[in-house]
DNA sequence: GTCCATGCAAACTGTTTGCACGCGC
DNA sequence: GCGCGTGCAAACAGTTTGCATGGAC
């Protein structure tokens, strides 16, 4: 796998070690087009028949994220959400009735935003624009149970 | 106080009591232009005097939340911050070295967020703008400790 | 006097940490 | 074999909850 390569490289130059647990956790979030938590890493790394702890998930993650190969997001709610890096800013939309996280190109909106708190004499670091509300297929679900 | 007047009203007509616990958290808030949280609440309820635990501040933020007077953030930490209900949307502002938070106004963009948010087929209930980085007086000390 | 709101402490959730063992290098 | 990484359980922070007492109405 390509990524893996990136992986390995990335820890080596920290003179750290490869273990199958934080490639799992790489792999695991690459593959998901979700935004996984903790807790789902945790339980797929499981299902995958690594054993495992979930203080090594949140270690893992943690390395991830101080490699730049992980971002972790905080959608309003208490615990955190991760994702493989991306390419370009782009924001997140979270269904309030199913829960799911779904990604939204803005690069324009998140530009705008960026150069507004410059403008304001801020040293803009990171720019997080989170939507929430019913996706289509909640829409229609909702419709159908209240009529 | 005008303000008082709104919870009054808010509260009696849910059947609920007007306490000094309840005046003193939305007294506190809106005389507050930081950003609280829950234990800045706590500590200041006790410092004007008066016997409050912190389970007692959370339930009236709780109310007062779900009376529409009092809106919770979270600034991608793993603790809330509360303010009054602004009029209009705005965006914030965190400080990574000082830990402020400030109000941004970003009216135009936040509107252009929605639509872009309905264009892509959800039903927009919220839209959260969250810079971070450094605020103008933490980058000019950052400039005198290393020069 | 009724019943909701409070204080207290204990429970709970997501996350982090100390320690002895295990495994990548 | 050296030393980082791991599993386990305990610690931790923020928040919520059960229960008996207190106060708004």
């Amino acid at each position: 796998m390509d990524a893996d390569k990136y992986l390995i490289d990335a820890i080596r130059s920290q003179g750290r070690r490869l273990t199958r647990q934080r490639q799992l956790v790489l792999e695991i979030l690459q593959d998901s087009s979700e935004h996984l938590d903790a807790d789902a890493v945790y339980e797929l790394a499981k299902s995958r028949g690594l054993k495992v702890s979930l203080a090594t998930i949140y270690r893992s993650l943690s390395l991830l994220k101080d490699l730049g190969l992980v971002e972790e997001h905080r959608f309003g709610e208490d615990h955190g959400h991760f994702e493989t890096t991306q390419d370009g800013p782009h924001a997140h939309f979270t269904c309030l009735r199913c829960g799911r996280v779904v990604e939204l190109e803005a690069p324009k909106i998140i530009t705008a935003a960026r150069a507004h708190g410059e403008r304001a004499g801020f040293r803009v670091v990171e720019v997080t624009l989170h939507l929430s509300g019913y996706c289509d297929e909640c829409q229609n679900e909702m419709r159908e149970e209240q009529p």
